[in-house]
DNA sequence: GTTAGTGCAAACCTTTTGCAGCTCT
DNA sequence: AGAGCTGCAAAAGGTTTGCACTAAC
């Protein structure tokens, strides 16, 4: 089930807490993270066969305009579609593998310090953040390589 | 006209260059940044109107593979989109206010240290950045105050 | 002369909308 | 009871594809 702090953020903004809504945002909360709208639609029609794909779609608007999810596209790796994960409270980069698809998260000092400067540097105020990076992981650096090597020499 | 480096870039894939890649690779350079491609479309066809708009798809598409151009999302400000900007040689984020719109850039040292890190720490090949902040302008922070509060008191 | 690129139409994928009926509070 | 939510069908928005014709090299 949502957690308490997610039900009571909804509920203040006098957002329904419907069946629907519980079994998406759990499956959210407890999925391994990054999941699309047709992937999360996928798992809820497991637990709830009537549930529609726009119910999905309209839910997540709702909870990435509550603040509750963060919006991501992975470099559109896959497709266009988006990802979804829950808004943690550290800033964090997301560094996709082009070639293998991994996804890996980064948390560090040069992401707060960044923030400081651009709400210094503008006066600007800051509610959302994205940095997304993509090239290949080490393991795919290598297979890389052998495959350029033999598309240079095709026989 | 496209730039020689642009030009050669391009000929070393053995990319021919048409009368439409002539003419977009010049809207694109000489126009302010961040097109998307429904503008660029209707830039061009003033100029040649019998380009059509999947050419002008096509031409992105070959440009961010050959690493001349970046696709922005812009944190979708305007819809699903993407848009478009020379590639630079230095690293910038895109700053978007989401009220007015307004786009600022930011060159800085975050982003530097941020690239060397990722490198560093997980020994990844980075191909692509991108860094999107959406949030308001000084301006529309005045502005958003003055719309909440009359919101709270309707009559 | 070849090979790559173009235009056209049609398809595609992801997401949104209109509306009638259902459900949470 | 009543506002808010859901499912269904249909449309929208953005982008890609198949194919016959054309143009760059």
């Amino acid at each position: 089930m949502p957690s308490a702090a997610t039900e009571n953020s909804l509920r203040q903004r006098g957002v329904r807490l419907t069946r629907q809504r519980r079994l998406l945002l759990d499956l959210i909360d407890q999925s391994g993270k990054h999941l699309d709208a047709e992937s999360l639609y996928q798992l809820a029609k497991e637990k709830d066969s009537r549930l529609n794909r726009v119910t999905v779609y309209r839910t997540l608007k709702l909870l990435k305009e509550g603040g509750l999810v963060d919006e991501l596209d992975l470099m559109h790796y896959g497709g266009d579609q988006h990802y979804y994960e829950t808004r943690l409270k550290q800033e964090h980069a997301h560094i996709i593998c082009l070639r293998c698809g991994k996804v890996e998260e980064f948390f560090g000092e040069p992401l707060k310090k960044l923030r400081h400067q651009i709400e210094a540097h503008f006066g600007f105020q800051i509610l959302l953040a994205r940095t997304e990076i993509g090239g290949y992981c080490p393991h795919c650096q290598a297979l890389r390589a052998q495959e350029v090597a033999q598309c240079r020499r095709p026989e």
